[in-house]
DNA sequence: CTTTTATGCGAGACAGTCCTCGCATAACCG
DNA sequence: CGGTTATGCGAGGACTGTCTCGCATAAAAG
């Protein structure tokens, strides 16, 4: 047989410790989100936590384990609002879909950064959901599905809305164009593509 | 005044100096293409090009000097094919640029992901002509200006294109999904905006 | 209080990276 | 041929980053 099932030392079992745990992952998530995965250092994470390394260490075993905690939960925030915008009791209009994943995008401002930042990072869930980035493109076929449009096509248009969802992600890097235009150009994109996958065959 | 215009110990002076330049060039290139800036090892660099550490170190004085040797290099060929596309004699329909667009990407794929990997990794381009951001998108306000559609609309809509581009040029990392598909739904979303864009006040 | 468990801490082991330096070799020049 | 310059080489210095380990402290349990 496997382990016994002792307690894991990792997880805090007072409050103290889920305190710390708390200020460590918002630590990191700010990290990670300024930097890439290689470039964020545990030092820098345990400093800005206002921890010792060895603290840090107590509860986050390795880089890896701590970026994957990371990106687990805002990774699960993602996913569920996207789920909801999927699941919307009136069905969706593409316009409709493309305003919902333009205010999913906005909302999530703050945790907008790491969520990129680690996607591509080859980190995987600690559940056995597989990659987020798997978990997305399901969400995607599965909005697309919702909307209509010719089944045969939801995987590959799934990639693509995916990617685009990324770049709008990723627009609010360019301080040189003002945010409201910027909104408008990224939900014109998302409706000008969720309205071609509807209509075309 | 500054320094004596004396030879830089840099620059290769003869023929076996610039052959191995440019084998450490292709290595760079491979190297870069393949893992981040930060993750890029000059150790590794080196073993791929055949060379000895100090052989590289001898030409290129540090890793950003050698980054940004990469990058001006690929980046300049992709600048010259963006400006033959909008200097293009018959003007320009949104449907010739999108196809346009997307044959440079597909005709630019060996160094496709080496331009991917250092366009935002604070790598800048030696001669003093700005990043190779800027660059691009100058270009793509270029193109729209050659479409037509509003100009003051121009900037902003030069930035999403350039994220268009970047997210098409990051397809092909999905090996899940067949090339023909992503192509088509690739030169559908640049249309589309293209489109957008002249149709829109 | 005493015992036990959880948490806090940081010096330092260990490995990896960038880069230097001095010498060896090859190519060119008179 | 000898002299000069360009190039090739890799051990190792200096630094940084991840992670370990043993002990100190705090808190709960008995």
């Amino acid at each position: 047989m496997s382990s016994p099932p002792r307690s894991s030392p990792l997880a805090p079992k007072r409050q103290r410790g889920r305190d710390r745990v708390e200020a460590i992952l918002a630590a990191a998530t700010t990290v990670f989100g300024e930097k890439s995965y290689e470039a964020a250092t545990m030092t820098e994470i345990a400093a800005r936590a206002s921890t010792a390394i060895g603290s840090l260490y107590r509860f986050f075993p390795t880089k890896d384990v701590l970026a994957a905690a990371v990106l687990e939960r805002y990774g699960a925030r993602l996913l569920h609002a996207l789920d909801e915008l999927v699941d919307r009791d009136p069905p969706l209009s593409p316009r409709d879909a493309a305003q919902g994943l333009l205010d999913i995008i906005q909302r999530l401002r703050t945790e907008r950064s790491v969520v990129l930042s680690l996607l591509d990072s080859g980190v995987t869930l600690p559940d056995g959901t597989g990659t987020l980035r798997k978990a997305l493109i399901g969400r995607m076929s599965q909005l697309l599905a919702r909307l209509g449009g010719s089944p045969g096509l939801h995987d590959e248009r799934a990639v693509m809305l995916l990617h685009l969802v990324k770049a709008i992600f990723a627009l609010p890097q360019d301080h040189s164009v003002p945010r409201p235009a910027q909104d408008k150009e990224a939900v014109t994109v998302l409706r000008l593509y969720l309205e071609h996958a509807v209509a075309s065959p």
